[in-house]
DNA sequence: GTCTATACCGAGATAGAC
DNA sequence: GTCTATCTCGGTATAGAC
């Protein structure tokens, strides 16, 4: 609708082709010319729609961490305790890295050494996410709800803990002869995640959101942790 | 001693150099240039002591994965029981990621999309690991004394939560102003990472290495945890 | 073994017709 | 807005003197 459209829709193609391209091979590593293709426009059309490569890039990372908000706002939604919140927190954000592992495939390849993006990453998004998980976190610490160490360390075990099968699925796949997005795998695994981090977890006491479809075969290779009675 | 030691020692230099360079800027994004001159030589150089730059990053991880090896090699030898063993190899892998952050940088922008690289990683370094880990980790969680998930969950769990913090520091730096390499602190993440995967965690039930130096002043913001009664 | 010089290619970005 | 053609630069790798 509206004027413009057509524009509109190949710069949005552009930022989908560049979110694909920069995580499977990194900022110097993709080409314009590559993303270009992949969108089905000509490679001159980038520069057109943005004013440089980083620029793109920039585009391409605001709109996976759009994409992580909307989830994560709607999974903690109708959460009433912190406890419930974190932890609904963190199950949208395992199956979020296992659908879209494009972010984090970004994020750890920037976040490696300094650099103008890095800083901009912090500045524009990484820093205000830890704020609130830190201060979520320290919270539930303070009650005993959580395993206790510090929010930094927690961060970290949380995102990496979380995510790494799915930005390293390739390799997992090679090594394992697995299929890390199952979707079983994915709830075992956000199950277990969650058990470790919290304390004395009963069965399950928060928000089970009605968005897990089906889940009807129980797995063999994995089993569900609801550890410690 | 003996002769070729001048040559031997700008290979040494230059695999070093490589290693720095193309951890911080992955394959494509680092050059030759900067690793010859990262290194002290000329860049053709590096043409007349590796075949190609490919062979050079290959020497690069030869090199990285060698040096891990020792540490766990070194960390796992006065074990008894398979629980002590993989204890003493998470330690071990923590502070190795913590000191080598290299390691972790370069494999995570490796595994992320299938390639030549990646299927060498996995055929020379990671399978066997994970094979190595995997039949550990089955063992002692028939006998329920770590945490109930598959293998391949537990691996990246491992990975993910204990290196992340480390492959990740300069962007830890800029979001909490806290500094992840503080001796300190990571012995409180290893615990804590040891911690979640044990169930009921004795106090310290295993090889205590004696190489934990000094280790002195209570630390503030972290709180070593070793948690449930 | 190490140097200088350079070939060769693919990258990002721009000019200007349509 | 989108195309074709092209500029310029930086990359890896090689040639050949020392």
């Amino acid at each position: 609708m509206s004027r413009q459209t057509l524009s509109d829709a190949t710069r949005a193609a552009l930022v989908e082709a560049a979110v694909v391209e920069f995580a499977a091979h990194g900022f110097e590593g993709a080409s314009t010319r590559a993303i270009a293709t992949r969108a089905g426009v000509h490679q001159p059309q980038i520069n057109y729609h943005f004013a440089s490569k980083a620029d793109l890039w920039r585009a391409a990372v605001d709109s996976l961490f759009a994409e992580l908000a909307v989830e994560t706002r709607a999974a903690t939604l109708g959460t009433t305790t912190q406890r419930a919140t974190l932890e609904a927190t963190i199950r949208a954000f395992v199956r979020h890295a296992a659908r879209r592992p494009e972010l984090n495939r970004i994020m750890v390849r920037e976040s490696g050494a300094p650099s103008e993006r890095l800083t901009w990453l912090a500045d524009s998004h990484v820093r205000t996410a830890f704020a609130d998980v830190s201060a979520l976190w320290e919270s539930l610490r303070r009650r005993g709800e959580v395993v206790d160490t510090d929010a930094l360390t927690a961060f970290y075990l949380m995102i990496g803990g979380g995510t790494l099968l799915y930005t390293n699925s390739p390799e997992a796949r090679l090594i394992s002869g697995c299929e890390p997005t199952e979707p079983d795998r994915i709830e075992a695994h956000a199950d277990t995640l969650v058990a470790l981090l919290f304390r004395d977890v009963a069965p399950r006491p928060t928000t089970r959101r009605a968005v897990r479809e089906t889940r009807p075969s129980p797995r063999s290779t994995t089993t569900s942790s609801r550890r410690r009675s």
